[in-house]
RNA sequence: GCGCCGGUCGUAUAGUGGCAAUUACAUGAGACUGUAAAUCUCACGGCCUUUGGCCUUCGGUGGUUCGAGUCCACCCCGGCGCA
């Protein structure tokens, strides 16, 4: 069988495109938001409320489920979906991503983008992990043990993981690395994409023919911000036999758009594009526009966390004290269990009392608001509307900000 | 009445001659983009020409000292013990 389906239904204007992805664990209606669950959970939420507020994916994570609590465990336990009991879509991040943040990102200052990355003065920290040609090696954030992945072992552990997507090992840089080292960590990953489906290909081999459960395995797209880059790695990730394509690695907050579009005009278009890690709403907007069909970010959920809430004008600081008082939903127009049933005013002082409850709400509501603008965005582009509704929801979202 | 101990920034504390004064919590604000994140950063007496300066502060009033939250005297308040 056929690991996965992917059929446009619909062109919009410039690359944007309507679709629909279906997988052994159901189908997924494109552009769609990625809800991440790391640990195979989404903090603070139960698979029933995930699902209730709009989610159509979940995305776990490599590098945390092979420390924690293994991936062979999850494997005995039927796999990620199963083991979280979340009956639909899943997929899993190779564990390249931590390559970056416990290796060149080290450290909390910085991030894949250029625009938030601060000269930072501090003292040199200990990086945990270090990358050659075979692969990385790293030492757990959790106990100091040392680990090592490789394009193998990664393959290896997503298997084990077993969720319906799933992404080649790749190695994401800091906006901010050199030209020089941006090629050569490029070439790497062009190098560990081959080997990534070159083993993911030996591994379906082994499996019986009428094996039920085949992963569609994506290639990942880096180049840094460098469009001469960007489009050499397109070329290449995007004539590999991959089932969909990630766009992954460090952007230049102004020429998003503009490197996505160089992107996806170069990859297939008969397959489901994937932009990593990202984002806002402003975003969203942007990728789709240019070709994207999925996203995935920790936004939603960490931002919720600590108490940011998206509203249809703009984020707002739920613990700020002019809310203290404030008996009107989160936002007028959120049709969310959290907006329907509870007021500012409740969330705050769920805050303020660190009161678990204050996660759950805000991450429902923040989720919901994200699942839901994406899904607006997918309609708008059924009617031929996307220039208008992103015009009218930029103007009220940054209305305040 | 006598003796002992104690009164420091909203609260709890550190500080026994160089201090606008420690720490925690609280408070105020900010950050967060493939989750080392229910986390992190900053502010928290006032004013200014703000890698610095000035003023006002450690129960009250006086005193000793170049200099007092710190030492002394008395007073006020609280706790404990003895009457």
């Amino acid at each position: 069988m056929i690991p996965l389906e992917f059929t446009i239904t619909k062109k919009g204007k410039g690359l944007a495109r309507m679709g629909r992805i279906e997988t052994p664990h159901g189908a997924i209606e494109t552009p769609a938001f990625v809800v991440v669950g790391t640990k195979a959970t989404v903090k603070a939420l139960t698979p029933e409320q995930v699902k209730e507020l709009g989610t159509q994916v979940v995305l776990g994570n490599t590098y945390h489920l092979y420390l924690e609590p293994g991936d062979e465990l999850v494997r005995d336990a039927g796999g990620l979906g199963k083991f979280m009991h979340w009956d639909g879509p899943t997929m899993t991040d190779s564990g390249g991503f931590q390559v970056f943040s416990l290796g060149a990102g080290f450290g909390r200052g910085n991030t894949k983008f250029e625009a938030t990355v601060a000269p930072e003065g501090g003292e040199e920290q200990e990086r945990l992990a270090t990358i050659d040609e075979e692969g990385v090696s790293f030492r757990s954030h959790k106990d100091g043990s040392s680990h090592r992945f490789t394009p193998e072992k990664s393959m290896e552990i997503q298997h084990n993981l077993a969720a319906d997507m799933f992404f080649a090992f790749d190695e994401c840089t800091l906006p901010t690395a050199p030209r020089e080292y941006q090629v050569e960590a490029m070439e790497r990953t062009h190098r560990w994409a081959q080997r990534s489906l070159a083993h993911h290909k030996k591994f379906e081999a082994g499996l019986p023919a009428e094996a039920e459960r085949r992963q569609a395995l994506f290639g990942i797209v880096q180049g840094g911000r460098f469009s001469d880059l960007r489009e050499q790695s397109a070329r290449t990730i995007g004539k590999m036999a991959f089932a969909g394509f990630g766009i992954g690695g460090s952007f230049s907050k102004e020429d998003l758009g503009d490197t996505l579009a160089l992107v996806n005009k170069i990859l297939p278009e008969e397959k489901p594009r994937h932009l990593l890690g990202i984002g806002e709403p402003e975003d969203l907007f942007l990728g789709i526009q240019n070709g994207c069909d999925m996203f995935d970010c920790v936004l939603p959920t960490r931002l919720g966390r600590n108490g940011t809430l998206y509203t249809a004008r703009g984020k707002i600081n739920i613990t700020n004290a002019k809310y203290v008082r404030d008996f009107s939903p989160i936002d007028e127009d959120c049709g969310c269990y959290t907006c329907t049933n509870f007021t500012r005013a409740y969330v705050a002082h769920l805050f303020r009392a660190k009161e678990m409850l204050a996660a759950t709400l805000a991450s429902t509501h923040n989720l919901y608001f994200i699942v839901h603008l994406v899904d607006d965005i997918r309609q708008a582009i059924l009617e031929d509307q996307f220039d208008d509704v992103r015009a009218r929801f930029l103007a009220a979202y940054r209305a305040n900000n």
